[in-house]
DNA sequence: TTGCGGTTGATTGTCAACAATCAGCGATCA
DNA sequence: TGATCGCTGATTGTTGACAATCAACCGCAA
């Protein structure tokens, strides 16, 4: 046995490449809209402004084309990718069903480190929402949904969730933009909390349901106004 | 209105950049069993023998990947991905919930192109099992699963199921390579299709059930054993 | 006016060389 | 004898320049 300790999650400050710094700043720049839906993402520009070569910058730009956060045409060019009626719904529909899945494959296994957890990123949500501050009021309700993939212990799961997560905070980044607030918040997720703890699955399943729809139909409403609002221009 | 037919499907003989080409020889390769489990891949050799920059050959492995066909550690090397009977279980009870969810959202949109494609290709896989080809008797089964992906209209859901196909394909590949014959398939798929073609969902929704448990096990008995022949070197 | 064809500037695809980093090995010293 | 430190060859990360390709523009003819 070695005698230095080397818990896991131990020495991930692991190595950040030029491409992942590109990544996580590109993202975020799109989310947060400063790169808004349809800008062109010009790979010689873009390389200059992070002070950095073409290839670094191409194989980044690979990342969040494979995420659906960027659309590339061979030859032509790339852009950030357009917000659409069909797309949101199809991530809601998809999304009901993996977090059903994921608290099946979790819901035996639950324990107090989870219902701990748990609450922590609620209160944490309520906090920021609270502040006002819908920015990190985002970050959070997507936190606190990531946690159920994260703990029922299905990596593959993991993965699918984390891919389509950005576009999803993308959406939401968008109608919080659009409507200043993105409504009536804090009670949003009492029950879903509640019901995560308690001991009827079926209950939680149906509540996730009700969830999505609700946040789907949000969601919709937004996309509805601003098509109509682009069209009459 | 143009005078010129742009049917969607229609051009897509896209561009072919070499990136696209060496992901499909690369991914031919680790399938076939031509490149084992754990071999490391180093981006000089591989580049030379495609006789390619290094550039595009690294962003195929970039490609690869994110697809989980590869693993990589930065600064220190790539390898192909080690087969594991966690990810297996992984594999299958996902694809349990995808394929029903598939169902679900196709269910009332079926018609007659629909089920004329689906015996198309249950055909075409009874064909090649009967010449005793396993290698696209592979092909041929998972063609036939991503009908129903395909066919139900949802994009996102697609690309996941095309996400995790290449991993299924290799410890299909893999089991093949181990024993010869993947086992008695000709009656395989001969309910699901059928149900497919009823009008019964829950009886479809049962038997993929049943489908994916009994693909589960086989590939599970498979995997153990090797894991005892590979402890009793 | 309208449609067509060639030209051009811009943008991506590709390349070969250079720099940073790592795993393994051997020398060194307690 | 055992562990530690520094070197070395190999491998990936990064760079700037060159080639292939495309969309848009302009002039021209019907």
């Amino acid at each position: 046995m070695s005698t230095v300790e080397t818990k896991p999650g131990m020495g991930v400050l692991a190595r950040r490449t030029f491409r992942e710094q590109i990544v996580e700043a590109l993202r975020g720049s799109i989310i947060s809209g400063e790169l808004a839906p349809g800008t062109p993402i010009v790979e010689s520009d873009m390389a200059r402004t992070f002070g950095v070569s073409r290839g670094p910058l191409r194989e980044a730009l690979g990342d969040l084309i494979k995420e659906g956060l960027l659309v590339t045409i061979p030859y032509t060019g790339t852009h950030v990718v357009d917000l659409s009626l069909d797309e949101v719904n199809e991530i809601f529909s998809l999304r009901t069903e993996l977090e059903i899945f994921a608290f099946r494959q979790l819901w035996e296994k639950r324990d107090a480190a989870y219902f701990e957890e748990l609450n922590r990123r609620h209160d944490r949500l309520l906090a920021s929402i609270a502040e006002g501050d819908d920015e990190s009021s985002i970050v959070d309700e997507l936190a606190l949904h990531s946690h159920v993939y994260e703990a029922c212990g299905h990596s593959l799961l993991l993965g699918v969730w984390n891919g389509m997560r950005g576009k999803l905070q993308l959406y939401w980044a968008a109608h919080h933009r659009a409507h200043g607030r993105r409504g009536p918040l804090p009670e949003g997720h009492a029950r879903y909390v509640a019901l995560a703890q308690g001991t009827d699955l079926d209950l939680m399943i149906s509540e996730i349901r009700d969830h999505m729809v609700r946040g789907f139909s949000r969601t919709e409403a937004f996309l509805r106004e601003r098509d109509q609002l682009k069209q009459g221009q």
